[in-house]
DNA sequence: ATGTCACAGTCCCTGTGA
């Protein structure tokens, strides 16, 4: 089973690379990030043609999860249940894997209030994994808006004091850890950068400045089943790209036949 | 470091967020 996860950042601007790219790589589930729109326009149908059921907890201008998947899609759940207004998690069963889209919140800068939003959003992202069924597998992905270690940046020097690389963001990040998931692509690529995100500004693509910032956490038992996980740059390139890359991954799991 | 992109409203430019 292939699983994805991709800030797509507008997914009206950004429909017709998403379109091809799910034909290119035909993941079984995709979870995106920024759609930037209402559920009301949100392109149900050019799913369903495409072969993929999907949700969506849209709010229009900013925010906006989804998930579309080809083995199922169950118990779709929005939010964390809490009085959070923006719409950054989504969450739904695929072929008996829980699966949860996240948007963590950019945190802007270290003394700005978003900051402190960031903070709390993870430390309720723990909570809400926490309580969750242990009996099933689960697929927490995301832009996460935190790169976990030094490895993770183009230059960590240069982004002291910015934040997606402080302490505490780290820290609450690794909480969310704590709760029994694990950093794929990191496991199965200890050495490897493996940025996910370039400003679009400077030619900070073709420069190299970039962070790893969107991840695929799973519980430790699927992550047994990983065959492979990568950061899928190519998605990156060519016209009107997002300025994030999708992550994927492909698990022993659910496979007729196989 | 700040050379871009996407959005909405002020609506063909500007402010905001990333």
């Amino acid at each position: 089973m292939i699983v994805a996860t991709w800030n797509v950042n507008s997914l009206r601007a950004r429909w017709p690379r998403v379109r091809q790219w799910l034909t290119l790589r035909s993941p079984d589930v995709v979870l995106l990030q920024e759609t930037k729109m209402t559920d009301a326009v949100f392109p149900f149908d050019e799913f369903r043609e495409l072969g993929y059921e999907a949700a969506h907890y849209g709010q229009g201008q900013w925010n906006g999860v989804a998930i579309a998947s080809r083995v199922g899609l169950d118990d779709v759940a929005r939010g964390f249940g809490d009085d959070d207004p923006e719409a950054r998690l989504i969450a739904a069963t695929c072929a008996g894997v829980r699966v949860v889209s996240c948007y963590v919140p950019n945190g802007r800068a270290l003394d700005d209030p978003h900051y402190q939003y960031k903070l709390a959003w993870l430390a309720a992202l723990r909570d809400y994994l926490a309580g969750r069924d242990r009996t099933r597998h689960v697929i927490v992905g995301g832009d996460f808006n935190v790169a976990p270690a030094d490895i993770d940046c183009y230059d960590p020097a240069a982004l002291a004091g910015s934040t997606h690389v402080s302490e505490p963001e780290r820290a609450a990040l690794r909480a969310v850890e704590a709760t029994g998931v694990e950093d794929l692509v990191r496991r199965l690529h200890p050495d490897e950068p493996s940025f996910t995100w370039w400003d679009y500004r400077n030619g900070a693509f073709h420069r190299g400045w970039g962070l790893r910032i969107d991840l695929l956490l799973v519980d430790t038992a699927l992550a047994a089943l990983a065959r492979t996980a990568s950061v899928d740059r190519d998605a990156r390139k060519g016209e009107k790209p997002s300025d994030h890359a999708p992550v994927m991954a492909d698990f022993a799991l659910g496979e007729s036949g196989g």
